[in-house]
RNA sequence: GCCCCGGUAGCUCAGUGGAUAGAGCACGCCCCUCCUAAGGGCGGGGUCGCAGGUUCGAUUCCUGCCCGGGGCGCCA
């Protein structure tokens, strides 16, 4: 399938080459140039190449396209500003795409950019303690989104959810939902100083004493069914959002299956630790961490921060050469300690293992205020409550629809408004109307491209035409570029683009005219925007609607 | 005090070494006898927080400062 872009740049090379040898690090690229009069594409390769040439720019650019054999993908090239050789393309090259989506179908857009490499991704990893939140629900969104996006490349992703199962905060869960089941019962008690107080707790605690009983007296089995009643809680607000985890990895299994000992022991092995004030240390400084760290605390409990070094080794031991968490940028000071941890070890594993994506707060707005709590949590806005309010297509789009690293609002009324104001409806619209104008054509919408496959694209030549053309086959390198990046936003603002590249179009031209050759040509086009949305959106985990 | 992230059009945000810095919203004007107007067209709008530096070239890299957020626990 020819890939007209990879064609350009093994072509630039070739001229390259017999004129200038690529000094090692040059940073040379094709790409899309900002103003249309400066062509298809540019290769800034004579700036790149010039100095250690020793010469001028434009004048290495005008002999690398002296050097240049003719090519039919290529209309006109040119030397522009300090040196730029711009390319215009062939008629021929723009309408390439459509033969590869034709081929490619739900396929298009993917590469091959980490093929065969295993990848774990960890998101989410509340605490079984409550509902899950709007931040959980930005790392959901995000993760699922990058996991994706990493499938597209070839990847093999696992999505794994940490359950931090084992620690005060369950305990604390208990005794939460305990001093409730009193409550209810109408005996006397002290609510705990830091009990969970959002109202879920008397619910389970309810369903507690309807379930298993008035005894109240063993708080192991009050524990036990409070995490596995708010586990499930979490687990139908993730289906409900249409997140899907491979794995689940219990905390308190590091415990159980004797991992947290075997750390610590190759931890103090490794001669990085040291006994101070009844407490063992890891010298975490030794790997440029601020201040040491405390693996087991002088009552004989161990830090968060053993468990969690010994969850990365079983990432590492697992045969995950990549590790990618997603977390909120609260958790920024685990980096370090973590990556310590795991170099302290001797494993072998990279010093940037594992990789970080951290994601900064989420403020939900709705008529012009700040939302701050919801009335089953009590202090927090729950992943449920903006599902319920604006439907979980629009929740994941203006979730990643923002880099990670900068504070995002959920402005709920502008994703529950219907109108162009909304980008998710706008970007959804686009694809419907493909659909409809395929209905009206007499043809089902998943079947439209096989069904006009052999149209004549050289009749697509206007404007709008070109610029669509040129669209689509920016997708394959907007997914690539991506994935390296982990940023997700670049997809969704990808899609406006192509969404509103379409909307022109449909109004500047008709389909079912009465030009057979070139309505087949029109219609295979918009069958083919319509494949390219669908794709994008596939990879945001968002559906692509036929009909609105 | 130290560490991390952000500061770009009135608002929400892209762009992060290259050619006159982009989009959406808001604002003004215009387009449905026509495939869904949940759409489109045209227009005004910017000292890219401030000051230095590196570079042929800086919104982009480096240093300092200012503003906002987060983190600095034998909590997770």
């Amino acid at each position: 399938m020819i890939d007209v872009k990879a064609e350009l740049e093994s072509w630039i090379a070739g001229g390259l080459a017999a004129v200038a040898p690529a000094p090692a690090g040059a940073a040379v690229s094709l790409e899309r140039p900002k103003q249309r009069q400066h062509g298809d594409y540019a290769s800034n390769a004579a700036l790149q190449l010039a100095k250690a040439a020793r010469r001028n720019p434009r004048e290495l650019a005008q002999a690398v396209i002296a050097a240049l054999p003719p090519s039919p993908w290529v209309a006109k090239t040119e030397i522009a500003g300090a040196g730029f050789i711009n390319i215009f393309v062939s008629p021929a090259a723009r309408q390439a795409v459509l033969a590869r989506i034709t081929a490619e179908r739900e396929r298009f857009g993917r590469g091959s950019a980490r093929a065969g490499e295993r990848v774990m991704v960890e998101f989410v990893s509340a605490n079984p303690t409550g509902p899950l939140h709007v931040g959980h629900g930005r790392q959901a969104a995000l993760g699922d989104a990058i996991s994706n996006l990493l499938q597209w490349q070839g990847a093999d992703v696992s999505r794994e959810f940490y359950y931090n199962d084992a620690g005060v905060q369950i305990q604390n869960l208990a005794i939460s939902v305990r001093a409730r089941a009193q409550e209810i019962l109408g005996e006397h008690t002290t609510f705990p100083e830091d009990g969970y107080r959002g109202e879920y707790i008397r619910e389970v605690a309810q369903r507690y004493l309807d379930e298993v009983g008035h005894d109240l007296g063993d708080i192991e089995v009050i524990r036990h069914f409070a995490v596995a009643a708010l586990r499930r809680e979490q687990d139908l607000d993730l289906k409900a959002f249409g997140v899907a985890f491979d794995h689940y990895y219990l905390e308190s299994s590091l415990y159980t299956s004797g991992r947290v000992d075997a750390t610590v022991e190759r931890l103090t092995a490794s001669g990085h630790t040291y006994t101070q004030e009844g407490a063992l240390w890891l010298r975490t400084t030794d790997y440029g961490d601020d201040k040491d760290r405390v693996m087991r605390k002088s009552d004989g409990g161990f830090t968060y921060f053993v468990p969690d070094v010994a969850y990365h080794v079983t990432k590492w031991e697992r045969g995950f050469g990549t590790a990618i968490n997603v977390q909120g940028s609260d958790h920024h000071s685990t980096v370090v300690r973590v990556r310590a941890g795991l170099q302290a070890v001797g494993l072998g594993v990279p010093p940037g293992y594992p990789d970080y994506v951290l994601h900064k707060m989420v403020t939900v707005m709705k008529g012009g205020e700040e939302v701050k709590i919801s009335k089953r949590a009590g202090s927090y806005v729950t992943l449920r409550d903006l599902l319920d309010e604006v439907g979980r297509d629009a929740v994941r789009f203006f979730l990643v629809s923002r880099k990670a690293d900068s504070e995002f609002t959920f402005d709920i009324d502008l994703a529950r408004a219907q109108t162009e104001e909304n980008p998710v409806y706008y970007v959804q619209y686009a694809h419907a109307r493909v659909c409809s104008v395929m209905r009206q054509a007499g043809v089902a919408p998943a079947d439209a491209l096989a069904a006009f496959a052999d149209a004549d694209c050289a009749l697509l030549t206007s404007p709008y035409e070109e610029t669509l053309l040129s669209r689509l086959a920016d997708l394959p390198d907007e997914l690539a570029a991506a994935a390296r990046e982990l940023a997700p936003h670049a997809v969704t603002f990808y899609l406006k683009e192509l969404a509103a590249d379409f909307h022109s179009y449909y109004n500047a031209e008709r389909f079912l005219i009465d030009d057979l050759p070139r309505r087949r040509a029109r219609l295979l086009l918009a069958a083919a925007a319509g494949q390219a949305i669908r794709n994008g959106l596939a990879v945001l985990g968002i559906v692509a609607p036929e009909a609105m």
